[in-house]
Formats: C-alpha cells, structure tokens, sequence
DNA sequence: CATGGACCCTGGAGCCACTACAGAGTCAAC
DNA sequence: GTTGACTCTGTAGTGGCTCCAGGGTCCATG
C-alpha cells in the first residue's frame, strides 16, 4: 500500500515536527531526502514518517540527536542485538536523575529565599543571599 | 583596606569562574572593564570580586543573565524596595518545579523501558516503543 | 641583562538543537 | 489568470559559554 507522497506540511502536522526543523534534519544526514516535485518541493512518503515519529519520540525522551542516531542505525539491523540501546537508555536514565536531584536542591534553595516580603533592598534576603552566599536565612548585609 | 589589585586568574581562582567566562561577562556588560596594567593585562579590585560572587551564585541558582543583570541593577539601589526580586524569585521557582515536573515524568517513562535484557533488536522493547509510542510495555513490532 | 615559563591578550569559530527571517518560486482552487 | 496558501534556499540568531591560534607580558632566576 503506496500512498500517495505529501508535502512537508503534512509531515510537520503528522508528526507534530516544525517544518524548520525537518529540514534541518535533513540538513544533517538524520532524515533522508525526500524525492522533488518538478517545481522542487520535497515529497514525502510513509518510510520517512515513520523514521521521523522515531525521531520526534526519541527527542521527547530527552536523547541527543547523536544517539538517536546511534538508535536508528540500531533500528536498522533487526538481528543485531539491542545492548548498545539498552546501555544507552541506562545513561541517559541516570542523566535524568543527577538533573532531578540537581533541580531538586536549587528548588529547596529557591523556597528558602522567597519569603522576603516586600522590605526594601537593604534588608532584602534575597539579595543579601545573593551577596553573601551560604545562608539564604540571614540578616541583611 | 584597598587591595592589591589582582589579574584575571586570580580573580578566577577566587570565584571559581572560568577566566574565558570572565571576559564573555565584561564582554557583554556583566562586569565592568577593570583598569589595565602597562601591558595591557586586567586589574580587577575587590569590588569586582564582590559582583562576580553574585553573578556566580545567581547562576549556580539557575538565574538567566538577564535576571541577573536585573538583580544586580536592584542590588544598587539599596533604597528601592524589593519586590522585583522576590517576583524573579518566585517566577524562577516555578519554572525549576515544571523542570522538575517534567524530568519526573520522563524519568518514568525510562525506567519502563530500561527492561530488555539482551535480546535481539526485532524483539527489543527499547527499540519498539521508539517506533511504535504509547506504551513501552508492548510486545515488539 | 638575558632567558624561561607562567601568565595574559585579541578576535574569531564552535557547541547544541533549533528558530526566524528575507526574498523568491510553486501549486491548486476558483 | 489570479489569488493565496504553501514551499524553496541561504543566512543569521539564540544562550552561555568554551576553545583555539598567534601573539605579547611579567617576574623570578642564572
Ligand atoms: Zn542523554
Ligand atoms: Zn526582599
Ligand atoms: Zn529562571
Ligand atoms: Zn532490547
């Protein structure tokens, strides 16, 4: 079942892809080019589709353009075995966790610095934190 | 007590500041241009290292540099009152729990994933709800 | 006074993953 | 044939740095 081929603006609306950034994607080998029309428009068909909802899933995920790279070309060879991505899911997992646990203490500093209500800069606790780091709980400067 | 003035790696290993992120700051108006000696090299005073303390504690705290600039210009009038910051504050906050939010549910949806032990691509999880979104669960392709 | 080595200078390019144009051309419906 | 939505290319910009080449400076030694 060939369907019939679609402009980029049927791919963007498909797979929820600015149409920039597919052919940005192009631009750099991760989408493959599409055939022309004979005024030059890109035609589309299922395959690219496909490998662009993979893409777009991918980026949702947080993975960087290279290793969705790497995931493609996994994709590619369905009798090869799948370690690389399992690895590369457990890198990025533990990448996600070191940033929670990052935001996580920037979030307990932030609520610990706001409640400086409405006084006047010299007495301010968010700026005195700011300027004498190490307690955000101190009097002003 | 005036100093010694100090040149830029002084200045960077006071602050922890990267002396090329230095001259990006005076470069884009954050810092101001020290004197310089004969040579031509910088000498910063310690009012420098005061204002860069604030720029580096205010970006540890994930401030852009333009709420940065903005406290910074508050932080000079110790007469005005306080709320600019307290707004940047809270807006700021906000924006670090959507990140965190955020992040939670992606972390998630990793720790589906990450269960495919040693299979062969065809049959991989991973690969399979890349390529086929909804739920990391299913059986392969 | 000369030399060595640590330090510093400028200007520009590169990073990531897009996004935003400008100025022109194409396609399909009416 | 005209409209108007769509698409094309190429370039530049975003944030916040980071790195580099190809030089110049500073000061403690010999
Ligand atoms: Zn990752
Ligand atoms: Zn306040
Ligand atoms: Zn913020
Ligand atoms: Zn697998």
């Amino acid at each position: 079942m060939t369907l019939q081929p679609f402009n980029i603006g049927g791919l963007s609306r498909q797979t929820g892809v600015n149409i920039e950034t597919i052919r940005y994607y192009e631009k750099i080998g991760l989408l493959p080019p599409p055939a022309r029309s004979q005024g030059g428009f890109r035609q589309y068909e299922d395959h690219h589709l496909q490998r662009l909802r993979f893409i777009r899933r991918g980026r949702d995920l947080g993975f960087s353009i290279d290793s969705i790279r790497a995931l493609l070309t996994l994709a590619e060879r369905p009798d090869s075995p799948c370690e690389g991505a399992d690895q590369m899911v457990l890198l990025h997992l533990d990448e996600v966790e070191r940033k929670i646990a990052d935001l996580t203490l920037l979030r307990d500093e932030l609520r610990k610095m706001k409640n400086c209500c409405g006084q006047v800069v010299a007495q301010c606790q968010i700026i005195g934190s700011l300027t004498a780091p190490g307690s955000a709980q101190q009097d002003a400067i």
